[in-house]
DNA sequence: CGGAAAACATGGAAGGTTCCACTCCGCGAA
DNA sequence: TTCGCGGAGTGGAACCTTCCATGTTTTCCG
């Protein structure tokens, strides 16, 4: 029984339409429109008429229809989201953070995940663009080609025009990582490398790179873990460390993980090796998830500012659809970094 | 620079309209449009016709426009998404749940978070209603009356005519835990209480008031750790924990934790109290979280499958608005045990 | 008292599709 | 010759708003 529009015998509910609201009032649907919307034509109905008109809307509790309004005035206040996947937290804070400002500037948002499949992405954003969404926003996501609407790109590619990228400073947040590690001593450090497909794993290993060459700090291809899969579980890393350790010769002090979920995962590896944290090896993640204060042992980490990029993103957005605002190609988001317990000096 | 439909110079870019195509091949809109979407009409145009329309449409790049067309025929394939926040992990692997059935009927939806808002709620029903949703999925929310629209609550209230409710079997799931912990010896066991605006939280707790007494198990309000705030955070559980154990003078040996992140946050304060997880307190969680198997000691929890029930929840509500099907007033969702290192022989 | 301006409103097109009912033509059969 | 019918399409309304240009009174001013 599909209600949509009728009621339980199935007959066609009367919709309330501006038709109907003039026909009540006895006047044109011209009228009650420019009065409605208070445009510049209701300045020439007088007062006593608009209370009539706002009386009876109210009354008969109409209500615009989107889609045809939409129509005429080419505006959906809708943008569209893109992401890999919903389910993880780092999309998830994303896009809440997208939310908590749309919600203040009343638009919407329609949400795609393309799972890492490059036609899926292709088609969503047609179907998007077919949609009226007025912008979009993608997240950790390759966009190909510029788009034919305003965009911004959270961890984007490198430049695209037209497109504003929002990205955590990487270099800042390896230097904050290592210069701590390097203050307790460490100097044999092993590292975590992201996925390929990830955005985000590119930048951040040249930055490690770079940082860790300033301090002095080799990076050795047999103290590096490389990571594939799914980001959002510390399984990822867990098989990977184990590995790792098995028939490791090179002694490391610390591990720079890729993410806190992997951070979770390298230490139960950890711990199965008899290896204490941070006694034995320090540890250092990445994001601080609402979780890592309370994982054993409490986590040190770069903190990401997930909800605020998601923020800056919409405004950014926004201001672009709205204030014609020009765009700006890249906006840098300083990290924090939160010392916990899972560093200790080098044993 | 605003570049919706227009090109960089600003001028109206020529979009391509069903009337263009039409035009290209010298036929009607009409006869067109009965092609492309292959219309009984279309019977009576010779397949030579059909070809040169398909031809031209392709090569003109024709995207119809959806809101024209929606006017049209009434309906815009789009369910709206009801949460209370998306940035936690319930909510967020609930939406995938979603996402990934509506995926498949090509359908998309348009996410509100309503933070607790009764107004907020009822502005964004409205709100989603104008725009042509054709069917309503809530997230652990409190609807107030019933919708003229289909409609699915996960975790939602008590009966509601016509809606549809998806709910986890929280008698199986009390039973699961509870007589997990009986078999290992444990008779004095906490509970958490969630937080009151949580739907589940009352469930939960009928359940395992229920469950104790057919084991024999006494609930003692002295024992008892009522929550509130925020649930996506241990940040819930630590403070009331701390609290609780503070002059605490009933013994007890196990904790039946509201979730996995409320456990974390009871177990960080068990071990900054020198009680040793499991040795002295055996602890129980809900939801089977990722890190579940990761923290430490790994979680022993009542896994409720989220990404099925949001699954779920969209293949019912699909079945109502596509294929007219009747609506059922409950689902049940079996949660499964899962056995860790939380939990060991009471001492 | 004539003309202009203000006051109050309206008609109709436009926005892009879809759908129903209809036309027009040619051909074969009665 | 008339009738019917299949083939090949068309006209125009409908979906609901908004916007532009226009109209008709009434009032005001010199």
């Amino acid at each position: 029984m599909h209600s949509h529009g009728k009621n339980k015998d199935g007959r066609k509910l009367r919709v309330v339409t501006l038709k109907s609201v003039a026909d009540h009032v006895g006047l044109t649907p011209s009228t009650v429109s420019a009065v409605l919307n208070n445009s510049a034509a209701a300045r020439s109905v007088p007062e006593h008429t608009k209370k009539r008109i706002l009386a009876a809307s109210r009354e008969l509790n109409y209500r615009p229809n989107y889609l045809a309004r939409s129509l005429r005035v080419q505006r959906t206040y809708t943008i569209g989201v893109i992401a890999r996947d919903l389910g993880d937290a780092y999309a998830a804070m994303i896009i809440s953070g997208i939310e908590r400002y749309l919600r203040q500037q009343s638009f919407f948002f329609l949400t795609v995940a393309h799972h890492n499949d490059k036609n899926l992405l292709d088609t969503y954003s047609h179907i998007l663009l077919q949609r009226g969404v007025e912008g979009l926003i993608s997240v950790d996501t390759v966009l190909g080609e510029a788009m034919s609407l305003p965009t911004v790109a959270i961890a984007g590619h490198r430049p695209i025009e037209g497109v504003t990228n929002i990205l955590l400073d990487h270099r800042r947040a390896a230097s904050l990582a290592l210069q701590h590690l390097f203050d307790l001593g460490h100097r044999e450090i092993a590292f975590m490398r992201g996925p390929r497909y990830s955005v985000d794993s590119a930048d951040r290993w040249n930055a490690i790179v770079e940082v860790a060459r300033q301090l002095g700090i080799k990076v050795r291809p047999e103290l590096t873990i490389q990571l594939e899969g799914d980001l959002s579980t510390p399984e990822v890393a867990y098989p990977a460390t184990k590995k790792f350790l098995h028939g490791q010769k090179n002694p490391f002090t610390a591990l720079f993980a890729f993410n806190d979920n992997s951070a979770l995962g390298a230490i139960s590896a950890f711990q199965e090796a008899d290896l204490h944290v941070p006694r034995d090896v320090s540890v250092v993640g990445f994001d601080d998830i609402k979780m890592a204060p309370y994982i054993n042992p409490s986590l040190t980490t770069v903190r990401q500012p997930l909800l605020k990029m998601g923020e800056i993103a919409a405004r950014s957005l926004l201001g672009q659809i709205k204030d014609s605002k020009e765009y700006v190609p890249e906006i840098l988001i300083e990290p924090e970094f939160v010392v916990r317990k899972s560093t200790a000096k080098a044993p």
